[in-house]
DNA sequence: GCCAACGTTGGC
DNA sequence: GCCAACGTTGGC
């Protein structure tokens, strides 16, 4: 079993979105990242773990937990004129990117906020902090580990 | 809204 | 294949 982190801007697609979908589970798509896209379509497995993180918003970090629930698939949205995300240059013989289906888990009980991973010694290798930019990114079995302890709490209260 | 850090494009 | 110009991501 191998983990990962998916960024989402909350505003277009929070974990609330995810868990509001049928079944909880929602595709991943509109990745249009060669690096991102080569994850998922090579090394991203069912059963595998995701860390749900939301970024380019008020407060950005993690708030919870998903897992892979199927093989990659051609992404719709690249063969559709009216999407955002529709590729040209892709075609049903030979698309470009793809997607895969993701389930709810749960919600971190205490968000974690990138200020803390930044701050936080056994986190400071995650790609997150190292380089900023990738949208889905390898996460090790313990920084998956760390972050499922730091998290099952809410400090909050 | 700014800007740094990338990633992509396209001329040569 | 190089690299300048341009576009995008994403934290702040």
């Amino acid at each position: 079993m191998q983990y990962w982190l998916f960024k989402s801007e909350p505003d277009e697609y929070s974990i609330d979105s995810l868990k509001a979908e049928k079944n909880s589970i929602g595709r991943w798509d509109g990745i249009r990242n060669y690096q991102a896209r080569n994850l998922i379509r090579d090394d991203i497995k069912v059963g595998d773990g995701v860390l749900f993180y939301h970024s380019s918003c008020k407060t950005v970090g993690i708030a919870g937990f998903a897992s892979v629930v199927s093989e990659p698939y051609p992404d719709p949205l690249q063969f559709d004129p009216e999407s955002k995300y529709f590729d040209i240059k892709a075609t049903q013989d030979k698309p470009r990117w793809v997607s895969i289906d993701i389930k709810y888990e749960s919600h971190a009980k205490s968000f974690l906020p990138l200020t803390t991973i930044k701050a936080t010694p056994a986190l400071d290798d995650m790609v997150l902090v190292k380089r900023s930019r990738l949208s889905i990114q390898p996460v090790s079995k313990d920084q998956w580990a760390f972050i499922v302890n730091a998290t099952k709490t809410d400090l909050q209260r």
